[in-house]
RNA sequence: UGGCUUAUGGUGUAAAGGUAGCACAACAGUUUUUGGUUCUGUUUGUCUAGGUUCGAAUCCUGGUAAGCCAA
């Protein structure tokens, strides 16, 4: 019945997955859109806006478009491995003092697997996402690349995908600026669609207030963290604060204490619930250990002493860095300028150009 | 109990009689498929009661509070 086969679309509700959808569904492609739900905010305590991926006006919205366009949508409940995953995780990574990614561990061991497994039932061929994101391969590797919408470019969450899921993945919008996906949503008559905003926080926390998620859903957590002190560099006590989960590395804002100069979060001690402050210099890393490691483009990371573009954060332009390995599940990395605010728990993804070479979790910075 | 000193927004400080400013904090906006960062903007103050003066944060008197020295 179709010209060119199966293809799984995963659909948000936004515009981007929503324009991904009917690009193969123009293309003559037999679609199948996917919502998968991975949270029920009823449960989360707080606000009860639904803004996130995947709320009922999102899988409404990528349900119309579907029934519109003429394809099958499924909505998949997630919810279970999503729950016990990520949000454990994202829980155990701020009570350890740590700074965790859920987007990145949700790509990487949730969503992909998730879409792997329908595609494989409904007998599809590919999976399609639209993210801003080019994939392509070194041989008999894939790895990811970034997109052409630099200011878009999605690659850095996507460091995690197994080979098994990139071969099978396809991102149509690689080669699209923003406006251009805006625009091809209002051209195929998806006017409202047109002009959705960005999405902009966890899925699971629709307020963007990752404190008030931990404490709604972490039994007993004001009082076991509470009367903690922050300190400087030399130990001295500077003030009181009401738990070391309620702050990352880098962190300037929300601090509560007047110093008469701007003052960071350089360190979170979750065993003496100490967390020290220092002037900006003192965010200053030039180096750092990464776990957790997914190399993509080659069978191993170059550790022959290749600059490569490191960025430890989403909105990072990145720095150059060379790798050795310090043992087989992690890497030394060397930065050849300083970097500031290298936070435990955020993700650390290696460039060679465009081409995303790999990626890890970050264990810990270091100065020397 | 006697003597000295100090009292300015949430915090720390400026304004040697003439529109109370700065830094930090807080808040808001910007940005953003994580946290954080950056940038822009906003709010809040002269301990109290009198007096001198055209005019007082500033000078004088009492009170209150804090600190220091005296035993």
């Amino acid at each position: 019945m179709s010209k060119n086969g199966k293809v799984l679309v995963a659909m948000s509700g936004g515009i981007d997955s929503t324009v991904a959808a009917l690009m193969y569904h123009e293309q003559g492609y037999e679609v199948i859109g996917i919502t998968m739900k991975t949270w029920d905010y009823a449960n989360s305590g707080g606000s009860t806006k639904e803004t996130g991926c995947c709320s009922l006006d999102s899988i409404n919205d990528a349900r119309a478009v579907a029934v519109h366009a003429g394809f099958h949508h499924f909505i998949v409940d997630i919810r279970e491995e999503f729950g016990n995953y990520v949000i454990d995780n994202f829980v155990d990574e701020y009570m350890a003092g740590r700074t965790p990614n859920p987007c990145v561990l949700c790509n990487t061991h949730i969503k992909w697997e998730a879409l792997l497994r329908r595609a494989d039932a409904l007998d599809c061929e590919f999976i399609v996402t639209g993210h801003y994101a080019d994939i392509a391969k070194n041989g008999e590797r894939h790895f990811v690349r970034r997109a052409v919408d630099r200011s878009k470019d999605q690659s850095y969450v996507l460091w995690g995908l197994s080979q098994a899921c990139l071969e099978r993945t396809k991102f149509p919008l690689a080669p699209y600026l923003k406006p251009q996906v805006r625009q091809m949503s209002a051209d195929m008559g998806y006017i409202d669609m047109s002009k959705k905003g960005e999405s902009y926080e966890i899925c699971f926390v629709p307020d963007n207030d990752y404190r008030g998620f931990l404490r709604r859903n972490v039994a007993g957590i004001e009082e076991k963290v509470a009367g903690g002190t922050f300190i400087d560099a030399a130990g001295k006590v500077l003030g009181k604060h009401q738990g070391y989960p309620f702050f990352t590395i880098g962190q300037r804002k929300g601090l509560g204490i007047a110093l008469g100069e701007p003052m960071y979060v350089t360190e979170i001690r979750p065993t003496t619930n100490e967390v020290m402050l220092g002037r900006e210099d003192e965010l200053i890393k030039n180096g750092m250990m990464v776990g957790k490691l997914n190399s993509m483009k080659y069978a191993a990371f170059p550790t022959d002493g290749s600059e490569l573009t490191t960025k430890i954060r989403y909105h990072d332009e990145g720095a150059l860095a060379t790798l050795q390995y310090f043992n087989e599940e992690s890497l030394n990395v060397s930065f050849l300028a300083n970097v500031k605010g290298v936070a435990p728990g955020q993700s650390a993804v290696f460039y060679e150009g465009d081409d995303v070479v790999g990626g890890g979790i970050i264990m810990g910075g270091m100065a020397s």
